[in-house]
DNA sequence: TGACAAACATACCATCTAGTCGGTATTATT
DNA sequence: AATAATACCGACTAGATGGTATGTTTGTCA
């Protein structure tokens, strides 16, 4: 393993609830939030809807389950950069290819995230905000190290963050990992425009 | 009037047709487009719901109405912005300026493009995304002409553009016309990330 | 072998929703 | 004044949906 592979790979659980999960965000990012049915998750995973219900409370719970799951699992990935590297552009370089390769593995869960957040609990809404907060910090430190050392140059580090992980983030919506370019390419390609930009 | 102004406003309309499409936009947004019934749409707009099928077929019929409009006055705002300027430097500034001065005054407009579009029939979605492609080419051809005359470096202009509108587009989840920062603040930190980077 | 809990299935309910349809008041036209 | 089109209202329906309550089977362990 070379240091400037990511290692990001998803978990691979097995239970019938991780399944039940599973199969639920898969429909949830096709069909959308609303229009799957707990009939249809129940059918996908091979159960009937009593038998869906001895294992989750409700389908907001379905919901608040996978923003969790995932925003926990790519917060971990950060964190794990984060201490493995010193150097701030190096670190900056470093989380960026950990964040599209996160978004490569978790393209339905990210999906999800920013689609159907909004239909979460103002309470559970705001825990996962939190964490989503906490994600963006991470960035915004390794920014702003890098200001306080001379090596970058940004009026804002929040706005650039904002600006970063904007860009990234959006790929949700045209990434296909089976396209023309693999995420390692795109991450080239997105680390050179953020370092240096468009003009020569 | 100076050069760098966009001039980007949004339309007035007064008609019952578009009060009720202005109003269904406003709901979709807050509540989201399948939790938001008929019912609602003709409340909010002074009607029953048999009021409100007078004016329009369906709740589809609706959704397309909203994308249509949205695209197309964007549309008309870049193509006149493609016209007025020649040197592709300036024409891609005035370009990004313009599309985040439409984030900023179609917010509504945009949230709902993104988050909705999926919901439309699969001939309506084509339609819609084939002018959004247009949109986007509108930019893709600013860049290679920057290209061709050796102001631009960059590997690819397809994934430029991907960046930079996604960058832009995201604007919709954060972005709040009563914040801290003006949209033109915003544009200038943004087009100098995107022209320079982020390096020193 | 009997008891008991885990892991489901079946049947059901109250509620909500998009859409329809016949009717009516109002305004414009001839 | 008669006709007709415009702009609605009120009541209704058929289907879908989240959730529940009550079984039934299967495995485990004393």
């Amino acid at each position: 393993m070379t240091t400037d592979s990511t290692n990001v790979t998803r978990r691979q659980g097995s239970d019938t609830k991780t399944e039940i999960l599973d199969v639920a965000l898969s429909l949830f990012v096709t069909k959308g939030y609303h229009p799957t049915s707990m009939q249809d998750i129940a059918e996908a995973a091979g159960l009937t809807k009593g038998g869906l219900y001895y294992y989750l409370k409700s389908k907001d719970e379905v919901l608040y389950l996978l923003h969790d799951r995932f925003i926990m699992e790519g917060l971990s990935w950060l964190r794990k950069v984060e201490e493995e590297v010193n150097d701030p552009e190096k670190k900056l370089v470093k989380l960026l290819k950990t964040h599209l390769a996160i978004i490569d593995q978790y393209k339905d869960d990210i999906t999800l995230f920013f689609e159907a957040m909004k239909y979460l609990s103002q309470e559970k809404r705001q825990e996962v905000k939190s964490k989503r907060d906490d994600y963006e910090k991470i960035f915004i430190k390794a920014i702003e190290e890098g200001r306080n050392q001379g090596v970058f140059s940004i009026a804002s580090s929040e706005i650039a963050v904002l600006y970063i992980l904007g860009a990234g983030n959006f790929m949700y919506t045209w990434y296909k990992p089976e396209g023309k370019k693999t995420i390692e390419e795109l991450a080239d390609i997105f680390i050179g425009m953020i370092m240096n930009g468009l003009v020569k």
